[in-house]
DNA sequence: CGACGGATGGACCGAGGAGTATAATCTGGC
DNA sequence: GCCAGATTATACTCCTCGGTCCATCCGTCG
């Protein structure tokens, strides 16, 4: 059992990194099972019933993997809620970066591509923004003393994620990091801009 | 020859909806000659050399829309600047309501697909922006009495396009306009956070 | 008229996809 | 040692796709 675990994960992790790179449609059984190290489709078929079911795993992979590296700094209980929020805001910067402005975010790349296609898809990634949405507003009630009275937290935490995925995707087509940077930046002040103290809103390169 | 150009308008158009409502990988030549009322394979390969030619006349025909239903507003010489950003702003969110939040933006979804994976596309969509945002820096320039000093065009720019894509995106998921109609309300906000006067600069719902 | 070339139709090809059937191997329990 | 069930591997089916080939059609020009 604890084996047959391993090998489903094998897959799966194997075929995270293909989804996140070519897509869903785009990735087919045998190359996630060469990417595996496995061979025989069959063997596949023994761990999973179909390439839905493995394309539900892959999102819920990206989704844990999302938490663990992204969403723990929002929830970070060591660092002020707003300073939390910069530090995410510089991280999905930072990853992008590295990945050499490639691939953007995995669940918008999941949304453009199966949103109206597949309602399966549509409903799981609606459940990831949300829980991701529901982290930053979380955040932003923590700071409420900080910020303006009638800030409505749900729709300025859906605000930073809309824009945060466009920045990806733009920075991901022109192939430069700075556009990406600039919008991160504008971002925060624009955040700023609902704080009661607003001394630190300055137009900074 | 009038007839032939006819006839490869014909299949750019039915593609074009097929595209924009599917995809580009995901919609197959035989489909777009059946969405054309034509048939026969060959017929198709008589006016474009390959699919990817359909592709890259797709986009042209998608920004071609574009520029007459959309960029035509931000450079309507009988409105005052900034409100030429209003309106196209609403519409915007008027015409994805009207799509009932489905299919998002087709340059976004197109960058989404193809940008890390076909570098052709990658450049033509990078144009599309890169026209967009200039378009939108002209209606700012032209707007500077009304702006603060040392607003960097090109990057509010950018910001712009960017919260608007990851608001399709987001609304698209979620399939509530009213996800689209905040973050274009915030979108307004931050723009009038740059202007001289921030007498206008209020948190309406 | 007849012939020539673009326009049209559809059969066909090779590649690659999802999914299945089934054989071969390995494992633990008796 | 041996059987049963889980695991691993291979071969195969059926389908769709991009692309090609070729037969036919039709308007025009000589």
């Amino acid at each position: 059992m604890g084996i047959m675990s391993d090998r489903r994960k094998q897959i799966i992790e194997a075929a995270t990194v293909l989804v996140g790179r070519q897509g869903y449609q785009n990735t087919s059984i045998d190359e996630v099972i060469r990417e595996a190290k496995l061979c025989g489709k069959g063997h596949f078929y023994h761990y999973f019933k179909s390439k839905e079911e493995l394309g539900f795993a892959v999102l819920a992979r990206q989704f844990e993997r999302f938490t663990e590296r992204g969403l723990a700094i929002l929830s970070d209980p060591m660092v002020e809620p707003l300073e939390r929020l910069t530090h995410f805001i510089d991280a999905v910067v930072k990853s992008h970066a590295e990945r050499g402005c490639a691939e953007g975010c995995p669940f918008g790349n999941l949304a453009a591509e199966m949103a109206d296609e597949h309602e399966g898809f549509r409903k799981r990634i609606e459940a990831v923004f949300e829980r991701w949405s529901a982290q930053i507003q979380a955040l932003l009630r923590e700071a409420r003393p900080q910020l303006e009275d009638g800030v409505d937290v749900a729709r300025l935490a859906r605000f930073i994620i809309a824009t945060l995925e466009g920045a990806l995707m733009m920075s991901r087509v022109t192939r430069e990091i700075s556009v990406m940077e600039g919008i991160a930046e504008d971002l925060k002040r624009f955040v700023a801009t609902h704080m009661r103290d607003r001394a630190l809103v300055s137009r900074s390169s």
